[in-house]
RNA sequence: GGAGGGUUAGCCUAAUUGGUAAGGCGGCGGAUUUGAAAUCCGCUGGGUCAUAGGGCCCUUGGGGGUUCGAGUCCCUCACCCUCCGCCA
């Protein structure tokens, strides 16, 4: 959340982020009401400053056993004044923040009017059969079940059984493994469930609230993305410098209520409440973010790379971009089956945006400063078991396992 | 679920019956020095007004109350720690 102050000095900016991400606040009648606010703050300060001499006085004619009450009967008054100039002042504050709570992070200026594909790697390869979509081998082989994930949970909660477990979990760990070991990431274990702190720092507050399932019994929200509790380590704390940037990689299941979202695109793994995903989170210095989210890009490519699964990277167009951030690649893998790319990864700059909402900064000398926060998944698996199974398809509906997976499974083709 | 303890600035730590936040560390600047260490001096968060020197106000986890005046007293909420109970 940006402060008055910022919004202020930076009106035109803001003005043409908010239009960008085709946001409707009206930034003249805001900053109408920080003119009237800091009216009302000087008037204010005026009244402390007399009430304060008068303190002083009634303190020191006090201890020599003196009669204040003249003074104090005066200093009614001046408390009256206070008191209503204090609640309208905090009224207007009041509304001034709950706009300020909606100003999205404006688009970097690399950013494009119209998706791009900048990079596309590996073959989109023709096969000598009509390949079939992810779901129907999937239900051929007994390795997914939704059915049983309805009964448990309901509609598009799935359920992977035998090797389709195991598929989903070698993923996860070869990914892990990946980012840990050559990447140089930390790996992190966090809570599956977050506070409303947190959302509102990383920004899925209050725009998001729809989206999020929220045990309101506790006042907290299931972890829609590690993005969340990983970014959230650091809330309201100040990293070392000389500690930048920082990595951190984990595993989590992730939940999301796809509110309103039923429809064509929910086929199978295409759209699910609870999926898996690896996530990627740095904490970088503002000079070097946009450095690290090349590399970030990289090493979650890496992953689709050693799967050996044809992908392409899109640079987001800035109205696709989301509440809070700056620029973001996607990155689709191609489903043969289903004959359209997925989005199995986004890789995002937030600049200083969430650390700001947040309160995450670094020491610099004598003074303080926001860090950059970025994230990527790297990678969300249900898209990436359907690009496995759908490009791995062979004409008598078995799947090899690519061979990066192979010792994790302990297994090389199924069934 | 029960009982107790805690939250003060980047960090650490004080503040007789309520009297207007004291220090230390770190950091920055300066003096000294061939250079460094050590030492000494100054500064240290936010807001607001002002062309400027600077003035004023706020800041003791959040919110509210009592009072001329609250770190201190009262209420409430959040989070952390310890113990008891329950429990995979």
């Amino acid at each position: 959340m940006f402060s008055i102050r910022y919004v202020r000095e930076n009106a035109q900016k803001i003005k043409e982020g908010i239009r960008k991400k085709k946001v409707e606040i009206d930034i003249d009648l805001l900053l109408q009401k920080d003119e009237r606010r800091r009216k009302l703050i000087t008037e204010i300060d005026n009244l402390r400053h007399e009430q304060k001499d008068a303190g002083r006085i009634i303190g020191e004619k006090k201890q020599q056993g003196e009669d204040a009450e003249e003074l104090i009967n005066q200093m009614q008054e001046i408390k009256r004044r206070l008191k209503a100039s204090e609640e309208e002042l905090k009224k207007l504050e009041g509304e001034i923040n709950e706009t300020l709570k909606w100003i999205p992070n404006p688009p970097h200026p690399s950013v494009p009017v119209e998706e791009s594909v900048i990079k596309e790697w590996g073959e989109v390869k023709e096969f000598p059969f009509e390949p079939k979509d992810h779901l129907t081998l999937c239900n051929a082989h007994g390795i997914l079940d939704f059915p049983a994930g309805a009964r448990i949970a309901g509609s598009n909660f799935p359920l992977y059984r035998g090797k389709g477990a195991k598929l989903e979990r070698a993923l996860i760990n070869f990914m892990l493994d990946l980012h840990i070991k050559k990447h140089g990431y930390t790996e992190i274990f966090p809570p599956f469930l977050a506070n409303e702190k947190c959302m509102f720092g990383t920004g899925q507050l209050p725009k998001l609230k729809e989206d999020m399932y929220l045990i309101e019994q506790d006042g907290l929200y299931l972890n829609p993305t590690a993005e969340v509790p990983l970014t959230n380590m650091y809330r309201e704390s100040v990293i070392d410098e000389k500690d930048l940037p920082i990595k951190f990689t984990a595993y989590t299941a992730c939940f999301r209520r796809e509110a309103g979202s039923y429809g064509k695109e929910t086929k199978g793994l295409m759209r699910v409440h609870q999926f898996n995903k690896v996530e990627l989170v740095k904490f970088s210095h503002p000079e070097n973010s946009y450095n690290e989210l090349e590399s970030l890009l990289q090493d979650a490519e890496e992953v689709l790379q050693l799967l050996g699964l044809p992908y392409r990277v899109v640079l987001l167009p800035y109205d696709d971009l989301s509440f809070a951030s700056a620029k973001t690649y996607d990155i689709e893998v191609w489903a043969p089956g289903l004959g359209r790319w997925l989005e199995v990864s986004s890789v995002s700059n937030f600049e200083d945006f969430q650390a700001r909402r947040a309160n995450i900064r670094f020491r610099s000398g004598n003074r303080t400063e926001f860090v950059h926060t970025l994230n990527g998944s790297g990678v969300a698996t249900p898209r990436t078991f359907i690009g496995i199974i759908e490009n791995y398809q062979q004409e008598d509906g078995s799947i090899i396992i690519p061979e990066v997976l192979r010792k994790y499974t302990g297994f090389d083709r199924i069934p």
